[in-house]
DNA sequence: GCTTGACCTGGATCCGGCTCCAGGTGAGAT
DNA sequence: ATCTCACCTGGAGCCGGATCCAGGTCAAGC
């Protein structure tokens, strides 16, 4: 049962410090242990759920989502389901932003070639 | 020489009456033609740049880089080398963002395929 | 000739998502 | 022993990007 240190916490995760307070107190990431001093120790656990974090943030699902994505995890076995929709649904948007970012690229390199025309 | 009413120009570019104000307030978009009564009247350029602008604003270039390529626009011909540039260089960014929501969805999609094992 | 309704303006406000701050604690290095 | 440094907390502040508001002006249909 390793466990890290706040600074490496931030290492793993990519997260900031002040970030990973800031999750935890609104509850996007569940009470973390603590050593006698007071000062976080982050599980293994803890850290594999702030890779799921970091990817659904970086996929643009906004807090509140998340949020109720996590009250499924914590609810138990029985939302897997429901939380198989919610990562489907996601997906479905992951797709669509990826299709529409292909698609305004090349609306960018038609504007490219044309300044390269009149050069 | 068509003309656009404020209402004609939020259908053609899906951009909100009070963005379009605020693009044009912030210098986005150059000063917009009134008529007598001090409407606006949008030219055909006026929404051919504010294709550009959703364009360059729906793959996640912010404002502050928009009007940066506002200017070089408005300094004229001798600029289109730099305009080069700046978007060859966003459409880097716009690829990486690309395979990097590529990535992530596959994640999702490893979650979603462990989450239907355990079912 | 009145009433709608589409506009106008400057400025305030909102929102998501952090980010920073002051003031304080405890543990290890010198 | 003392210093430093990583941490802690609650709460304030910031940033980008709009969005909303109050109070006012025209234009056009009935």
């Amino acid at each position: 049962m390793t466990v890290y240190t706040p600074a490496e916490a931030v290492e793993e995760t990519g997260f900031t410090l002040d970030t990973l307070r800031y999750y935890e107190k609104i509850g996007l990431l569940e009470p973390v242990e603590r050593n006698a001093a007071g000062q976080r120790r982050f599980s293994e656990e803890d850290l594999s759920w702030l890779g799921m974090i970091r990817c659904l943030r970086d996929t643009g699902m906004p807090i509140a989502e998340m949020l109720r994505f996590a009250e499924l995890v914590r609810a138990g076995e029985h939302t897997i389901p429901d939380r198989i929709r919610v990562l489907e649904e996601h997906d479905r948007r992951v797709q669509a932003q990826i299709a529409n970012l292909a698609e305004r690229q090349r609306y960018i390199n038609r504007k490219i070639s044309y300044y390269r025309s009149v050069l």
